[in-house]
RNA sequence: GGCGGAGUAGCUCAGCUGGUUAGAGCAGCGGAAUCAUAAUCCGCGUGUCGGGGGUUCGAGUCCCUCCUCCGCUACCA
């Protein structure tokens, strides 16, 4: 097996269905983890549901269910979502599972035994409409000088008990961490920030709440015994899902082999949890910090954030039974730069599909295969190059095992897309300087020569287009007769694989379109908000 | 308020440590071709590089200032 890569996304809290950023995250995940095994490598893809806190309790009760007949509900839609979208998972968290809780507390008793958790009192402005404490700095003068969470919500002095982790004693070696590894935080931008919210000085972490009881215990003296009314901060408990899917603390196989992950994909919404909590209490028990935490941006719908109150949401599900689900998947990574924040929209998705998608690589297979059915009888067989078919297959090779898989490695997947589009418009370009269809009559021989040409160069940029167009992709190197095992990006550069395809005397059929024009309709256009 | 980022062709954006006539894709205009999903290919851009000032032989690229937009500024997730 090749070098271990462990992918996660973040675990989405299911008070509700799954909207356009968490297709776009697993999305995302599932790219990078299909590239990592076209690579070679052996990648394992962990996401989930994270089920506890405050709100789904809320919102069970006001639907009259418990907290976990909720939680079994909406999980399943996020599974649902991931089979949908062709996301496919190793590891499916919820932390509602024992083991889960049982890891949660081990790594409590862990971060207890390094003198990290203090009990104590939190004191603050608290507002119960917020849910949320505030500093004293952050309040606001409401009508005759009452104090006012700057959400405009009263505010009183509240006494908790409560749990602290010590994060102030981490703050330099954060500092450290981050020095020594550049690429932990990505992109640039979030890393500049987190560091100077670190560099401001860290204050302790409140970790634990007795104000409801849906979380996980605390564990108070020792080995199985728990306490009745500290429940986790939702965040130490959701955090841990990393490692509770690789069997922590049990010592497994996959624990020593896929950790440190290589990998928290995550929304930038929630960089800090990632790149300050949640490392901080790695170290304090005693485990080692993940590679890297990268933070993608958000979807925007036209421009705007989606939301209830606008009338703007967007299930992804219909996105992707409206479009297709490959084009969908090539249209987040191809539109928008990884990290920043992007806009789609029925015309965006179908412009940009339509051109590359459909107009230029599909065309080009299409046109190819189609003159190879009719002209040679299906057949494939040797043939002499000139320098042109060389450098196009030079052109393509370059595209294909050099420009996208840098790239990818790097995620700037919008990069490694164009670069495989520039090959796909040099293929298009020879098709018509060549003109195999002229050629048809005055030099047969020379008509094959260009249309095995194309073969080989389809067979390349199909190759390196599956990850993110894996059902498209699959049906089209089935069409052209490629083994099963042999379409990773790794085996790219076998220098055998035609003369064997050839062997096999296979003869193509007729043609199947990859990907059909998508047709608006004009209502669509107009933008309509159903 | 503090810290940081951005403002380049109609649209979306590239332009690394300053250096020949500032680039790409899309849209638009013109032409070619007809194998193919009416798809493809070729050609066409006189842009105050946000405004102003400065450093330099030379600045989109460095410095100052102003304008506009955005992000972060801890314990809901």
């Amino acid at each position: 097996m090749g070098e271990p890569y462990y992918i996660t996304t973040a675990i989405s809290y299911p008070n509700g269905k799954p909207h356009i950023g968490h297709a776009y995250e697993a999305i995302a995940a599932d790219v990078i983890v299909r590239f990592m095994r076209a690579m070679g490598r052996d990648a394992r893809l962990q996401t989930g549901t994270d089920e506890h806190g405050l709100k789904m309790a809320q919102k069970a009760r006001d639907l009259g269910l418990t907290a976990k007949e909720l939680a079994d509900q909406m999980s399943q839609y996020f599974k649902d979502m991931c089979a949908a979208l062709n996301v496919g998972y190793d590891v499916f968290i919820r932390t509602t599972e024992d083991r889960h809780h049982e890891a949660s507390q081990e790594l409590w008793r862990r971060m207890k035994a390094n003198g990290d958790l203090y009990l104590d009192r939190y004191e603050g402005w608290y507002s119960i409409r917020d849910e949320a404490y505030y500093d004293e700095s952050e309040l606001v003068a409401g009508e005759g000088g009452q104090k006012l969470s700057p959400q405009g919500t009263p505010v009183e002095w509240t006494v908790e008990e409560s749990w602290f982790f010590r994060l102030s004693a981490y703050g330099d070696k954060l500092l450290t961490l981050y020095n020594e590894n550049p690429e932990f935080i990505r992109p640039e931008s979030r890393r500049n920030e987190i560091m100077r919210f670190v560099e401001g000085g860290l204050r302790d972490l409140s970790v634990s709440r007795t104000s409801f009881d849906w979380g996980i215990k605390v564990p108070v003296h020792g080995e199985g015994e728990t306490s009745d009314d500290h429940v986790m901060y939702v965040w130490v408990d959701a955090l841990t899902n990393y490692l509770t899917g690789l069997g922590w603390p049990e010592e497994t196989e996959e624990f020593r082999k896929f950790w440190p992950a290589n990998l928290h994909l995550i929304g930038k919404d929630i960089i800090r949890f990632h790149t300050v909590y949640w490392p901080a209490f790695l170290m304090s028990a005693g485990l080692p910090v993940p590679r890297q935490v990268f933070g993608h941006g958000f979807l925007l719908n036209r421009g705007q954030k989606e939301s209830k109150s606008l009338g703007n949401v967007t299930d992804p599900l219909d996105l992707a039974a409206r479009f297709g689900v490959d084009p969908l998947r090539y249209f987040f990574l191809r539109e928008v730069v990884f990290g920043q924040d992007g806009s789609y929209s029925p015309e965006a998705i179908a412009t940009r599909c339509n051109a590359e998608l459909a107009n230029s690589y599909g065309n080009l297979v299409q046109r190819t295969l189609s003159m190879i059915f009719k002209n040679c009888g299906g057949e494939l067989a040797t043939f002499s190059s000139t320098e042109a078919d060389e450098a196009l297959l030079a052109t393509v090779a370059a595209a294909t095992r050099e420009d996208l898989p840098r790239e990818f490695e790097a995620l700037n997947f919008s990069a490694g897309l164009e670069a495989w589009m520039r090959a796909v418009f040099a293929c298009n370009a020879y098709v018509d300087e060549q003109a195999p269809w002229a050629l048809r009559k005055t030099d047969p021989e020379r008509m094959r020569a260009v249309l095995y040409t194309l073969f080989m160069a389809i067979r390349d940029l199909t190759i390196a287009i599956q990850p993110v167009v894996p059902a498209t992709a699959a049906k089209v190197l089935d069409q052209l007769g490629v083994p099963e095992d042999q379409r990773g990006i790794a085996d790219l550069p076998r220098a055998d694989w035609y003369m064997a395809r050839v062997a096999t005397g296979e003869r193509l059929a007729a043609p199947v379109p990859a990907f059909p024009r998508i047709e608006l309709e004009s209502a669509e256009s107009e933008g309509s908000a159903a």
